[in-house]
DNA sequence: CGAGTATTTGACCGTCTGGTCAAATGAACG
DNA sequence: CGTTCATTTGACCAGACGGTCAAATACTCG
């Protein structure tokens, strides 16, 4: 049988990557703790153990699975639509994923501000392959003269770090916002200004 | 006598400090050990201990003298210059910190992004109020139709988001761009056409 | 049911960590 | 010189941590 994996493993396993995104994003992976992540699953420790073979196990397949859907919304840059619409639909996507995993964002930032220890790799692969590609379309765009010109990695880099900062930050944005406000609806709002302007010239 | 600190004294805490930099921007709070950061020190932990407290003692005293440097170059907004030329001046000075100071950066991203427990009440006080302030002239600058309009605080947050990102994400922006290229001189560059864009219209 | 396998757990272990302490060493100064 | 205070250190400790293990319990299926 290819799949010989049974209800319980996978709802375990599912439990412990949840309560592992839980923890980590927040405690970082040096301040978690295996009790305190089989506390969160619901499990004990021993029981955790039982599925993941350590802590780092259970960091590493976090972190696998997260790379592929942080990329998706950039490989779908259509090199034939409108850039500008291309673009500001690309920034809209990734300010959601933002919004709506900020614990993955989390993780991510934690991961990458200690050095990437893990994701080293993937990042001068997969990662920059992706933006490269990605590149070429926008330096296409520019060449024909339909946006303004600008170097296309930074302004993809921008991206990630304008919408990024709003899950990765998220207190110190409601410090400077108030609690009042919607972060999230006014950034995109500014966000949609601010590469309209930069596109547009 | 109002400083009876001896010479030792004042040498001891620096490299204390010093070595708390390294180790915490790196490993972060909880990544971090005693032994470790003695060791950076030069010193044995006992006399670390000598000189502070407790771990948490030295990582305090670097984020208080942390935030003051860090709000600097915002304080300096002169509602009389010229708006376009004000603003960029401040991104550079942004900009040029995180490229000096990165372990600061980091220090303070690795702190915000464990939902700042320590440095929440200055978030919601000192730093609110000077972004408030400098908010105010920004607006004042667009109310007068010296700049395009956009939200002063998001504006103001987007400076923090793209000039940190060089320092706390250095490991993907290089992964990015290769080892051949100047991160920095390039980030100038783009965000200089980045905000003037932004700035007018 | 019963046999066999998958799952769960309490008890345990070696190591690391933050921190203490008493004793040793060094500097300053009359 | 000797006294006094500042500095440094090796030895130590209690608790937390990552991880193991053998035994107990639940589940599956003939």
């Amino acid at each position: 049988m290819v799949n010989d994996d049974t209800r319980i493993q996978r709802d375990r396993r599912a439990r412990i990557l949840e309560a592992g995104l839980e923890v980590f994003s927040v405690e970082g992976f040096a301040g978690a703790t295996l009790d305190g992540l089989a506390n969160v699953a619901g499990l004990s420790k021993p029981n955790l153990l039982y599925y993941f073979p350590s802590k780092e196990a259970v960091y590493l397949a976090l972190l696998e699975r997260l790379l592929d859907t942080w990329l998706d919304p950039l490989r779908v840059l259509d090199p034939d639509g409108d850039p500008v619409v291309e673009f500001l639909a690309y920034v809209r996507r990734k300010l959601h994923l933002a919004r709506d995993y900020p614990r993955e964002s989390r993780l991510f930032a934690g991961e990458v501000l200690r050095g990437a220890p893990v994701l080293e790799s993937e990042l001068s692969g997969e990662l920059r392959d992706l933006v490269d590609a990605q590149a070429r379309v926008i330096s296409g765009w520019m060449a024909a003269g339909r946006i303004a010109p600008s170097e296309p990695h930074h302004l993809i880099m921008s991206v990630w770090a304008l919408t990024q900062h709003y899950a990765d930050f998220a207190v110190q944005v409601s410090a400077v916002l108030g609690d009042a406000r919607d972060p999230w609806e006014e950034a995109e709002a500014h966000l949609t200004t601010m590469f309209t302007r930069m596109l547009t010239g």
